[in-house]
RNA sequence: GGUCCCAUCGUCUAGCCAGGUCAAGGACGUAGCCCUCUCAAGGCUAAAGCACGGGUUCAAAUCCCGUUGGGACCGCCA
């Protein structure tokens, strides 16, 4: 059975680069039937916390990436590593390094300052006898010979084993570090492809030589590509919202989030917009581009917009909902309309590209009063118009059912009967009862607005002029 | 610095593996036009790319080599 797993370090809130690789291994189990499992890599103890393992699990929740087994930690299993440690030490596979830190740092920076290598030297790759100083174990890697990956995406690479260093596995304080640890699990998960990002494909024969030395076979790697920011660097919080979450609180749909991180690095023919059902049935990884890809912020904007338009009008209200709130337009509590919420929102859907931008439009609806823009009035609410809305007042206080239909003879009827252009009074009706210059049709805006508030925002512009 | 990866419109990409049907297709964005009560949406049109240099071949975006450019990794971080 495939197996693959997604191994957030719990260092930081999941990313747009980490949302990918999820998702890609997320695809990859659920084309093949298989298995996705989380597990979260917290080895480093001074900077996982435990926020940032909800904050990861959240994120993952809201794109619908959901996982078979897990969330399994690495700090629970830590006895396993250290009996594979031990072991490798017991077979001189592995040896006690007696180095401290400080000095290893020492001994970095003065290679580095004369342009070597910061590679550890080995000295005590040959100790014979077990001193009684705190250590390290160190894996012994070749000296000589190539290692050979042949990876899903990339194809085949091959390193010099030369340039591998021997690297610590088990630190002094007994915890094992990454290289080691995901040999370990990955083994003992039973994982049979790695799909992670390009950033680790150096990792690889390192670890590949430790599933040698473990006796076991390596999986299947996949080396997926970076994902930059526009300046072609690597994705940081330099570059904005690089914290999935944030795009829930902006106001993006998980589904139009995950549609664009698929065709980051993958696509399906000219195909743009996928359902999940689609993406799986799709997704290959032979499918995956090698070229790293620049987060283009625009494109998402758009694929947003589009979901939007594809939403259903009562999941859009309870998407919206919480913006609604947090913006004042309603009270928790208050009981809406669904059908006059659902008009709402069709009205506005296809002119929002986010829920926040179509909660803010919703403010004409909802509330009894607008705020006018002062351009918008400046223009619009003249000596000239005044008349007009006056007028418009009066004929509009005589429906008695206040709808699209009705409204539209209304202001047709005064159109021709004056000579006027339906600008003349469409624009001041609009600025009057929305605030501002731009919204859906005049007609359908004042049905839903309704006859009080219409009357009411009318007279009180009028009346302040 | 060393090692590894990568290279098609500004951006995401199709085409490359199996060279010819590619005077390179789609999408975002940009510009123009149409529609129009504003703004969107929608429709139509346009500008925009095979990084460069060699080689192989009757034929190269596609195969090979080099150059340049970008990225990643070199930690008792992951």
């Amino acid at each position: 059975m495939v197996t693959v797993r997604f191994a957030p370090s719990p260092t930081g809130h999941l990313h747009i680069g980490g949302a990918r690789t999820a998702l890609f291994n997320w695809l990859f189990a659920r084309h093949n039937n298989g298995k996705f499992i989380l597990r979260i890599e917290d080895t480093d103890r001074s900077r996982s916390t435990e926020e940032y393992i909800e904050s990861i699990i959240e994120a993952l929740k809201w794109l619908g990436l959901d996982w078979d087994e897990g969330p399994f930690r690495q700090t629970d299993r830590l006895d396993i590593y250290r009996k594979y440690a031990y072991k490798l030490l017991e077979e001189e596979k592995a040896y006690r390094c007696y180095c401290t830190p400080e000095e290893l740092e020492q001994r970095r920076q003065e290679s580095l300052k004369q342009g070597k290598p910061p590679r550890y030297d080995r000295r005590c790759r040959e100790i014979k006898n077990s001193l009684s100083k705190p250590f390290a174990i160190r894996f012994k890697m070749p000296f000589e010979g190539e290692t050979v990956v042949n990876d899903i995406v990339k194809g085949k690479v091959i390193f010099k084993n030369s340039e591998l260093e021997d690297l610590v596995i088990l630190r002094s304080d007994g915890t094992p570090t990454y290289n080691f640890c995901v040999v370990v699990d990955d083994y003992e998960m039973k994982i049979t492809h790695v799909i992670r990002g390009e950033d680790h494909l150096n990792n690889t024969p390192k670890q590949i030589h430790i599933y040698k030395a473990l006796g076991i076979e390596p999986p299947q790697f996949a080396h997926i590509p970076m994902i930059l920011g526009p300046d072609r660097a690597r994705l940081s919080k330099r570059h904005g919202a690089t914290n999935v979450l944030t795009y829930k609180e902006e106001g993006y749909l998980p589904e139009a989030v995950i549609n664009f991180l698929a065709r980051l690095g993958w696509s399906y023919k000219d195909q743009e917009i996928f359902t999940k059902e689609e993406l799986i049935e799709y997704f290959r990884l032979e499918d995956v581009g090698k070229a790293n890809a620049i987060f283009n912020a625009e494109k998402l904007l758009w694929l947003n917009s589009e979901y939007i338009k594809m939403t259903n009008e009562k999941r859009l209200f309870e998407l919206l909902k919480p913006f609604l709130i947090k913006d004042g337009y309603i009270k928790e509590e208050k009981q809406i309309d669904i059908e006059w919420a659902s008009k709402a929102i069709r009205s506005l859907k296809e002119r929002c590209r986010t829920l926040k931008e179509l909660s803010h439009a919703m403010r004409y609806y909802l509330l009894d009063y607008v705020p006018i823009e002062e351009k918008a009035k400046e223009k619009y609410i003249t000596e000239k118009t005044l008349p007009l809305l006056k007028e418009i007042t009066e004929r509009l206080e005589t429906l008695q059912e206040f709808s699209q239909k009705n409204i539209e003879k209304i202001f047709i009827d005064m159109v021709n009967e004056k000579g006027i252009k339906l600008g003349d009074i469409a624009q001041p009706v609009r600025v009057a009862i929305t605030g501002s210059t731009v919204s859906p049709g005049i007609y359908e805006v004042l049905e839903i607005v309704g006859k009080e508030k219409t009357l009411n925002r009318l007279r009180r512009i009028i009346y302040a002029y």
